[in-house]
DNA sequence: CCTTGACCCTCCAGTCACTGGAATCTTTAA
DNA sequence: TTAAAGATTCCAGTGACTGGAGGGTCAAGG
């Protein structure tokens, strides 16, 4: 299986799937032609990528879950953490947003939005 | 006043203050050593600028911002609409995090987290 | 007068996870 | 035969800084 059709399959760009390569994520084969050929288990490992980036998890994140799921001797506790570490920097993102959030929802309230020059947005951006 | 005591006024780092002059954001002049000197109204931008990209806005938004407040003939409408497509671009993030963090907690919430090796989160980015 | 240390300068490289593009080669279908 | 599609490598750019090397400048203390 091509690099193109591995894509497909995966629901990933090419050029990602090279890159991944690239960093060492997968390991396809190479055909005589130079062509990378993608079995069913590279397959697998860029289904896996794809969900665990879809989730937010970075590289190393992944290489660290990718290496866990290849380790039949793992413990679920490694997992976890990984996943809660992970989880609790997301619920610090989303408090940062709701806080940005509330404070541009104000501000935008509070603009008249017509053709005057005067902006409470602004004022505020200038220290009041 | 150096960039050194202007850091610390505006509560920017030395190193940002340089990439600030960098891109055109600020201006500030230059003494016969070489040294910049910021000025009142260079403060006063670097302050702007500080809380601008402390509520999110991107480089080129604060660019923008940074424009309409200098223009007295500006109306109120061309900011609120930066500041609203910014707002949403944010709810858009808070939305997609929360779903993220609601998927990632069932997960975590679904695992031992023991010395075992199964484990539903890796069961799920395998694809179940 | 000299040194020390705190500043300041510029320029280059690295971050993260790709993405775009150039230049080239191989395969496939008409 | 030829054209299109798909493959290859390598280099550069994204955003918004940040770190570090290698140097110049300035005020205070000995």
């Amino acid at each position: 299986m091509n690099i193109g059709e591995a894509a497909k399959a995966a629901g990933l760009p090419v050029k990602t799937i090279r890159y991944y390569e690239d960093i060492g994520l997968v390991r396809p084969a190479r055909s005589e032609n130079g062509y990378r050929v993608f079995a069913e288990s590279d397959l697998h490992k860029l289904n896996f990528l794809g969900r665990s980036r879809a989730l937010g998890f970075s590289i190393e994140d992944c290489r660290a879950l990718l290496a866990l799921y290849e380790d039949g001797t793992r413990s679920s506790s490694e997992v976890r953490e990984i996943a809660e570490r992970h989880l609790a920097d997301i619920e610090g993102k989303i408090t940062d947003l709701q806080s940005l959030r509330d404070t541009l929802a104000h501000l935008v309230a509070s603009c008249a939005g017509d053709a005057r020059p005067d902006c409470p947005i602004l004022d505020n951006l200038s220290g009041d």
